[in-house]
DNA sequence: AGATATTCCTGGAGGC
DNA sequence: TGCCTCCAGGAATATC
């Protein structure tokens, strides 16, 4: 499930092919992801140069010499494919560069997305306008401004894109864990010290899951590149009943309805 | 306003 | 080539 790091892995890869290339040929092979996709895609980015590739929050973003971006969204299930062999099932969007390379983008669940904007219109899009920081730069004390009043729990606050903009199940789970705070905990109680242990966490843990993506970057280059999602070894992510490092053994509960792994003895 | 529930979608896992 | 149910995920939307 793509997270920031495997976004950031992915726009790294996606700018090996199409910056500073000309987008010859566009193909929406469905009208719509999980929403519609934007009417005018083939006629406002076909004969576009690509000049540059961002990533902001869990969104990458494709900017042309024309001012307008393609922003997607991989949701739960997208990736893009490099050079595909054949167009295949869930390849929902074909973009063919003046190279002859070819990216494909598939989603099997369609929770993803794809909006066309204007470049300089970006920041004031409905996307984009309520995010909060990003983590790989956010400090202890704007955590603390953020969370200050807050009642609900600690891991469902990092997961609301308005008060930090990037983070998912996997790596909130893993950052708590590595900051030693237990997610039942109410986020507007958090001390600054332990907000300095979490920022410390949050940014330590993307970096090396982003280097760990990195190294899958010559896929991208292979024929039929899958793009190398992300995998290692969780402290507590997936590990429900396993043993945690300390001895104890990980536990999982539901927040939010969505599953919480965290180690009681590690996390308090 | 803040908290909570529901919705979108498919494929994989596990039970029988 | 078995069928069924459940579950995973992010964000928009609805409801309290």
């Amino acid at each position: 499930m793509p997270e920031l790091p495997e976004v950031e892995t992915t726009v790294r890869g996606l700018s090996q092919v199409l910056r500073g290339r000309r987008i010859a040929r566009i193909e929406a092979r469905r009208p719509n992801l999980r929403r519609p996709l934007p009417i005018d895609l083939g006629q406002r980015l076909t004969g576009a140069n690509v000049i540059a590739l961002r990533r902001r929050a869990k969104y990458g973003i494709i900017d042309t010499d024309r001012g307008d971006s393609l922003v997607f969204h991989l949701g739960m299930s997208g990736r893009w494919r490099i050079d595909p062999a054949q167009v295949e099932k869930h390849d929902h969007l074909l973009l063919d560069t003046d190279e002859g390379r070819r990216l494909a983008l598939n989603d099997p669940r369609r929770f993803g997305s794809l909006d066309l904007l204007r470049t300089d219109e970006l920041a004031r899009w409905n996307g984009f306008e309520a995010l909060g920081p990003e983590p790989l730069e956010i400090t202890a004390d704007e955590l603390k401004q953020r969370l200050a009043g807050r009642t609900a729990p600690i891991k469902l606050l990092l997961l609301d894109q308005r008060i930090i903009a990037g983070l998912g199940n996997i790596y909130v789970c893993e950052a708590l864990f590595r900051a030693g705070i237990d997610p039942r905990r109410e986020g507007g109680s958090i001390s600054l010290v332990r907000l300095k242990r979490l920022a410390g966490a949050i940014r330590d843990v993307l970096v090396e899951a982003i280097a760990v993506g990195g190294s899958t970057l010559r896929d991208f280059a292979s024929p039929d590149g899958e793009l190398g999602y992300f995998s290692k070894s969780f402290a507590v992510y997936g590990r429900e009943g396993q043993l945690c490092a300390c001895g104890g053994r990980v536990k999982r509960l539901v927040q939010g309805g969505r599953s919480t792994f965290y180690c009681p003895r590690c996390q308090r």
